[in-house]
DNA sequence: TAGATTGTTAATCGATTAACAATC
DNA sequence: TAGATTGTTAATCGATTAACAATC
């Protein structure tokens, strides 16, 4: 990744990892770019242009081999590199995604959530503790956490990530409905606006039926 | 909306309509473009830009009416719609955002929600009925749906997809990991890819610590 | 009227697509 | 070797930014 990789190229490595598992699975040893390109929606061009933006990974005359493709997206998205992190307000969305969402598949280990309600502080969901937001600081002194998931109400998230970011949180995954302050540099946000999504679809469909 | 406007300026309209909002509840009157764009990170020509999309909403030398402007990006969103939607798969993610999401503040209005699970089926979460899938051509009949939210397995996506395409649902909002097949030109498909949203990210973190 | 700020046109920038020589 | 397909450069397209006349 020596130069500058544009957030538009970045965006599509998941779903190109997500095509070529589902390739694998379907047994598939190799694929060209036209081929790929036409399974995913994209140009053959693109793809190759997206590819070599961290190396030539395919061979002329050849295409690309599916699992050497896969493993090379793999490290680039750094799914192994098993960050720590940890979830703020131990809510529904909390809960939903403890039980279903596969952190470990996603480059992280879940390692613990907080919350303020006595009735949640002191319990476990499906392993995973939850302590006091009181014990914020003293708990990521022990769990070191990499990440956190902001599941908080919207009105505290921005006071919440200032909080975290003195304690060493370097990247949020963004549920509530607030945009979060600037951070430091080298501290990232991903946004998941449920509203904003929501608000597009109604946007885009056409009136009248 | 006289010429098509770009998918960019669309998914920007959530964002500014979610910031006036917030300008209205802090009695802010009037805006112009350069404070609008400071506030949101956009420069002053591309809200300029954005707006004219939809016709003229300012006026020089004042700049733009919160409320009047609020009101507009409504309409253009269609927030008053009152769309149905139906839910498909009552698990997690769908008590998640039963209990927690606010459809009618986002243009829609929750009608039921759909599981196969002997155990669901039959009762309600916070008021909305679930049914069994059996009974989904039924009572389609009976709701109307306009959309519908895919909460349901990735494996079964597509057909499910299929089915409500072929009852009139003209909108998805898909939380499965999987990418809907081509779907009729009037029928329109909002992703909610958590897995990758948090591969990108692991991908855009900073490496050590 | 003077100052401010829009709406809109032109210039710039970046991303996508096309083309093709390199090479497996 | 001939055919296929990449990696890469050049051309095109679209989106963002800058500039400025119009006008409140």
């Amino acid at each position: 990744m020596a130069q500058k990789v544009s957030p538009a190229v970045i965006r599509r490595l998941p779903k190109y990892y997500r095509y070529l598992k589902e390739l694998q699975r379907n047994g598939v040893i190799r694929i060209s770019s036209t081929s790929l390109g036409n399974g995913m929606g994209l140009t053959a061009s693109q793809v190759r242009q997206d590819f070599n933006c961290f190396g030539g990974f395919g061979q002329q005359g050849y295409g690309y081999n599916v699992e050497a493709l896969q493993n090379e997206l793999a490290a680039i998205l750094k799914l192994n590199a098993g960050y720590r992190i940890i979830i703020i307000g131990a809510g529904n969305l909390a809960h939903a995604l403890i039980n279903n969402f596969i952190f470990s598949a996603n480059g992280f280990t879940l390692v613990c959530a907080f919350d303020v309600a006595p009735d949640k502080v002191g319990t476990q969901i499906h392993d995973i503790p939850i302590y006091h937001m009181d014990e914020l600081e003293q708990m990521c002194q022990v769990y070191q956490p990499d990440a956190a998931v902001l599941t908080c109400p919207g009105k505290i998230a921005g006071a919440v990530a200032q909080r975290l970011t003195a304690l060493g949180i370097r990247g949020f995954w963004n549920f509530t409905n607030t945009d979060l302050p600037a951070l430091d540099a080298d501290v990232v946000c991903e946004n998941v606006h449920l509203s904003d999504s929501l608000m597009t679809l109604c946007c885009c469909m056409e009136k009248g039926g």
